[in-house]
Formats: structure tokens, C-alpha cells, sequence
DNA sequence: GAATGTGAAGGTTTTCACAGCA
DNA sequence: TGCTGTGAAAACCTTCACATTC
């Protein structure tokens, strides 16, 4: 709480969320050789309200021109100085099985900045094999690479079982963002930022939705 | 809105995604042979607090006991019942790239009883080899083979360029539930409910905890 | 005229706090 | 005594509406 003092306000979670959706925008908008954008429009294009665009982007100072919009691509600059994505990140993949190997392979990933350096397994059969130009390491090597490498940022893809193992090795080598494909709860010091990522969710809300019939939206 | 006037009250988006949360901790608990479940030791495990976990719970009905907690097996049962997943879904894939190969191979989607029962590309290369035991089959056969296997379920794993082309045609098989993995935004009628799936977000929230120095939690 | 930026209003979600029950 | 179930309060988030600016 305290230590969120010096920000001007604090800035909601889905804020966060959205604000990578408009980047998302933003740079197609780019691509179509938009010069400017309304709240309105954005909206549109992302199901949301505009003054909720407006709210959300006027947290960061007014950037807009009334009676115009948003300028595309001083925006697009912005967000991507807000998310800390205006950079280059170093990732270490720690698993390769179906998922992790799948992940190393997502452009996405790269695209946005998040450059996968290192690959760790466990498996000695997959342990010197080449995945997209990359040697997988010895996780036994973790502690020694992630550091001499300056990884800032690891995606968890091994078997829950091993994974706060694993977790608790990738803390004592100091990083402190992880992403968790494992369906574990993990336990991490309170300075250590940890997102769990639970594919089965959106499918279960799917099947919520068919049985209840609820209303789309 | 009027559609869910036959709910005893609205269900929060959240609240749903909570119950995914206690199922998955239910299961566990079920499996260290515990017998009750208090809200206390639940929201711990789950990085809640009680009260939260008392409120969703009471949606649907007194399940505890005072005094005593809650039944694990009546209750993961229970949940299951609302989320819908007492039953097995057949669901489709559709693309085998990456991330498609990946999930069909995810025992998660299995144990939760989404039974990936069709596979389909339009690459010539992969259509009739062998994924996981099945045959991935020509996406232009998409629409026949859909109806005749009561795919209820569809996961898109294809090219954001082909996304919206594909969509339309797995709506125009009947499809009313979709999970979209590709990094676009999809159009669809109101009827037909779609999730997307979007990996890069939760690293890119990452990226913004690091770089505003935010507390975890 | 068109669209931002923003206090205030409205709505939703979470937490509190305690009565009620085993 | 221990813990649920739940109205009421608090916190949080979204939308409204309009003054303001280009």
C-alpha cells in the first residue's frame, strides 16, 4: 500500500489489462496508417465504452486533442512506456514439454518484447537438443545461467508436481516475474511477482455459460 | 439482462472464475482425504479471504456446516454441477501449429472432461497425420464432420489472418461456444459465446509490476 | 461541431461484523 | 467455541454528463 504513495493514483488491474489491449489496437491502427483515433472508435473496436477508454488513458496525463482524439502512434509510444514493454526482456523457458516447447516457438511472445534467451529441462534425453536455434540447458545449470545471463523474467511449463521445486530455485537466483503454466498454487516471497496462467479456465467458463444459458457479452 | 431473471441473482464473471479456483482445490483436498473445508483454510489456499469464499458459496445454496466447514466432496461435486464440467464436452480443435499441437496433448482440457474429439488444419501437409491417436482432417470437411460428431466446443488455435474466415464457418456449423486463441478480435453473433485466450497479457502485466515497482500480491 | 478530460453519480464487488447454529 | 450465512458498509470500478478545448 504504502509503497504505491508515489504513483499519482492507483491503477486497477483491469486498467492494466486493457491497456494492453489498446496497444494491441494501436498498432494495427498504425499498420492501417491511422494518424489519429477516438475513444469512441477504440471502443468499438475493443467492446468497451469510450469514456472508459478516456478514463483509463487519461490516468497518464491528457494525450488527446479535443474535437480529433488520440495521436496513433505518440499513444501506442506511451502505452508501451507505461506497460515497461518499450524494451527488450530477458526470458528463461523452464520446461519443454508440450506447452513450454509450443511457447518457445510463440511469435507473439517475441514480438512484444519478450525475448526467450534460455530454455531449462529436467529430461536428460531433451538436454543438448536444439529448440528454434537454442541448446536446452540442465535446470541442474538454472541458478549459474539465469544470473550470468541477466534473465529478468521465467515461464514456468513443467508438471505441477516439481513446480515449486522449481519455483523455489528460480527465487534463490533472484528473479522476480514469473509466469505459471503450472495448475499449482506456488508460494513465493512477497517481492517476487507471480501470474498464474490457467488455460482450463476460459473452457470451464465456456461450459458455465452453455449450461446456464446465460446471455453472451 | 431479462434472460437472467430466472437466476435467483446475477453471477458475477469473477465469481465463476473462483469457482474454477475451489474445484481445482477441492479435488486436492479430496485427494489428501479431507473430509470438511472451512472458508478460512480454503481462502488460504487460494489467496482469498473467507469472506469472499462465503459469499460466492452462498449463491448457490447453505452447504456448511457451522461450527464444522464445508463437505469436500458434496461441495467439489456441487460446484462441478454449476460449472457444468459433471459431464464430458466434445470439443474440436482447430489448427495444429504451436499452440494447437500443444493442447491437444494438454491432459488438463481431459481431466476436466473436455474431450478434444476432432482435429482440423488446412495445411495438406499435416491433414491425415496422426496427433495424440487422431487423424487431423481437412478443415473444408469442417462443417459436415462438426454436426455429425455433436462438437459442442470449438478452441481456434489458427493465424490471426485466418481467425475470422474460420470462425464464421465453425458458427455456421452450429457452434455456440468458442475459445480463441489468435491475436484478434473476433466477430460473432450474440448467441454464440467466445473467450479469448491471451498469453501475452499476463507477461506483459509482468513487464508493468517490474517496471512501476509495484507490490506483488 | 467534435471529441477530450473529469468530477459526480451509479453500479458492482468485496469486506465487515455479527446473529445463528452445530 | 468455531464457523457459516448474510445484511450493511466500504471499497472499487464504470458510466454519465458536461465544461472545455481544438
Amino acid at each position: 500500500m504504502a509503497k504505491q504513495d508515489n504513483e499519482k493514483k492507483k491503477i486497477s488491474e483491469s486498467t492494466i489489462h486493457r491497456l494492453s489491449l489498446y496497444y494491441r489496437a494501436l498498432s494495427l491502427l498504425e499498420k492501417e496508417n491511422y494518424e489519429t483515433i477516438s475513444s469512441k472508435e477504440l471502443a468499438k473496436r475493443e467492446k468497451l465504452t469510450p469514456a472508459q477508454v478516456r478514463k483509463d488513458l487519461s490516468f497518464f496525463g491528457s494525450f488527446g486533442t479535443r474535437g480529433l482524439g488520440y495521436p496513433v502512434s505518440e499513444l501506442k509510444t506511451r502505452i508501451s512506456q507505461i506497460l515497461g514493454i518499450d524494451r527488450v526482456w530477458n526470458v528463461a523457458m523452464v520446461g519443454v514439454g508440450n506447452i513450454g516447447s509450443a511457447l518457445v516457438s510463440y511469435k507473439e511472445f517475441q514480438k512484444q518484447g519478450f525475448s526467450i534467451k534460455l530454455i531449462f529441462d529436467n529430461d536428460q534425453r531433451k538436454i543438448g537438443s536444439n529448440h528454434k536455434g537454442m541448446i536446452v540447458s540442465d535446470i541442474k545449470e538454472m541458478s549459474t545461467l539465469l544470473r550470468e545471463n541477466n534473465i529478468e523474467m521465467v515461464i514456468l511449463a513443467v508438471p505441477a508436481i516439481v513446480a515449486q521445486y522449481i519455483v523455489d530455485e528460480v527465487v534463490e537466483a533472484g528473479i522476480k516475474a514469473i509466469l505459471n503454466f503450472a495448475q499449482i498454487n506456488l508460494v513465493v516471497p512477497d517481492d517476487v511477482f507471480l501470474r498464474n496462467e490457467n488455460m482450463s479456465m476460459e473452457l470451464e467458463y465456456l461450459s458455465f455459460a452453455l449450461s446456464n444459458q446465460y446471455t453472451p457479452g
